[in-house]
DNA sequence: GTGAAAGCGCTAACAA
DNA sequence: TTGTTAGCGCTTTCAC
């Protein structure tokens, strides 16, 4: 049942009031080919008169080139992702793109059926988060036509583009940061790493680093289930629980490592000198609390940026590395 | 220049290698009509077979809907749309509809520019923020075949559907809450009210609830830009230059308040014997701080959720008024 | 500078 | 149950 009126007009009807042929208007409307100055301004009259849209399903149909870009990314509720759409939309926008998304929830097999989905749009090019993804998926992006961009990891093999920077290198930097500060007896505090291959990654080279350098990572508390700033408080209250004389503790991002601040805080312990607490992603909160989180800045919107550019300029595979950037607040 | 082999297994091909007819393989990949177990079985395996990926161009152009749902939205920073985006896309992508956005960054004009494109997909539906549009949005939006839906305000009338809560009640309930509190002496801390409408709207209730109980805004701070914690402490502290003596101060949102919370712990204000803290959004973050933030929580999941549903089902026109809570805090 | 006509890959009658 | 066929609304040769 339709609740509204179904207002069609085609170009065809554009061209029967314009008195010119659908070729012209076509040629007009997209700026391509020529036609005379007079010819323009009757077409340009007619569609105003009509209310004329374009179909662009039928544009694409017919010209192939959906100017669809498709992202199928783990999670909205993590701020990295939004972050990421926004670098890319605002260049998407701007090349006259369109950004379709959906949200897997770290699933692979979600992942595997979106991408299936996304597909049937004959997108320009499909954006995913990392490398780890079913043989399906794999399959499916190196049958297609379209370009293939991994966000936010460097650390394995890319299908076509790779945007992001190393999560390997960004754990190791923080292990070798706490360890040249002195912090010797070291926790973690994070969440599910399995779906988060991410933060896996991080935690990995983390504990890897501090091992080689003799001072294995005394205990970890994990969350199953998504990262958050309560479940960062209560990570670390249970870890504390456990392990009372830690004397920094790393987290799997800012939020969690704003929980367990926010537990200090509370408990009056005070940071650095009793619990150092150092974080991941550089957020902006982290610079405005009483003590500046130490965390490494991640280059979220410009990953969108880039991958968003690179698509655009149909520029040939290739990795870039767009680094990170450690930040030492006052709570190490 | 191309950097991958274009793939293009069609129908056709599929009905070719399957020896069947094309609207056979249609009708059982769309399990739709009536087709036999044996004919079912060729089919899938030809599909298998040639990785048939089906074209959804093609397939709205023949037949009418296209199941794509957009959003028109005015920020992914505010955190406010993704938690909208998130709410929908559950429900879209249940029902094989997908997701296309863009962002306005609360330019009318842009926005104006944007749903035109958006149109040229002839979505299912076009979903954007609140009720003030231009004049060319709304023309658009009244001749367009596809559902219009107005999320997170009330206090307007809408094109067609619209999904959220109040904002002028928002403003004014906190402003009740302030003055039953006892506070006298309120200020505001704000960010551009004259982008973000919704924002403006809490606000005019809210000083229009304090000047009719005899007690008008003692002061306000507007930062110029886009919310944010910093902006919302900086705000805090220019405010308390001029007025220190204000007993409480409202903020435009729940990143503001807690840039003024920060702002007190820093300075050792103490809360709320002080100063009383009130924000807007009711974020997570705000329930683990060290004193919880009072706050306004607002239904911004089930606001995409239930807009989602609607268009779904093809919902008769209607105004859903989702309500908010007040999150009486330790902060006031 | 302009128009006619042939598709793009699919769906939806309509026959068979 | 299945195949044939006529579009969907546009772009793109190719004539003129």
């Amino acid at each position: 049942m339709d609740f509204k009126h179904q207002t069609t007009v085609t170009l065809a009807e554009v061209a029967a009031a314009a008195g010119v042929g659908e070729s012209t208007v076509s040629r007009v409307l997209r700026n391509h080919g020529s036609f005379s100055k007079k010819t323009r301004d009757r077409v340009m009259e007619a569609v105003e008169q009509l209310g004329y849209v374009p179909n662009r399903i039928a544009g694409t149909l017919a010209s192939a080139g959906s100017r669809l870009v498709a992202f199928v990314i783990p999670s909205l509720s993590n701020i990295v992702f939004p972050d990421v759409l926004r670098g890319a939309s605002s260049v998407l926008e701007e090349n006259q793109h369109q950004a379709v998304f959906s949200v897997t929830d770290y699933d692979p097999e979600r992942e595997e059926a979106l991408v299936a989905a996304m597909l049937a749009w004959r997108p320009t090019a499909v954006m995913l988060a990392g490398f780890e993804h079913t043989q399906g998926t794999l399959k499916m992006l190196r049958a297609t036509g379209c370009r293939v961009v991994e966000l936010l990891d460097l650390d394995g093999s890319p299908v076509d583009l790779a945007v992001g920077f190393s999560n390997a290198a960004a754990g190791r930097v923080s292990a070798e940061f706490l360890l040249k500060r002195g912090y010797r007896r070291i926790g973690y505090v994070g969440h599910d790493l399995e779906r988060d291959t991410r933060a896996g990654k991080r935690f990995g080279a983390f504990c890897e680093t501090l091992g080689s350098a003799g001072f294995p990572l005394a205990d970890r508390e994990i969350h199953v289930g998504a990262s958050s700033v309560e479940s960062g408080r209560l990570g670390l209250e249970r870890l504390l629980a456990r392990q009372p004389d830690l004397d920094a503790v790393y987290f799997s991002n800012d939020d969690m490592a704003l929980g367990g601040y926010f537990h200090c805080l509370a408990r009056g312990i005070s940071i650095p000198s009793q619990l150092a607490i150092f974080g991941y992603n550089g957020l902006d909160i982290g610079r405005v609390t009483p003590q500046p989180l130490s965390t490494i800045r991640t280059p979220r919107v410009s990953t969108g940026r880039v991958a968003a550019e690179l698509v655009v300029a149909n520029a040939p595979p290739q990795v870039i590395d767009l680094g990170f950037e450690l930040i030492e607040g006052a709570t190490t």
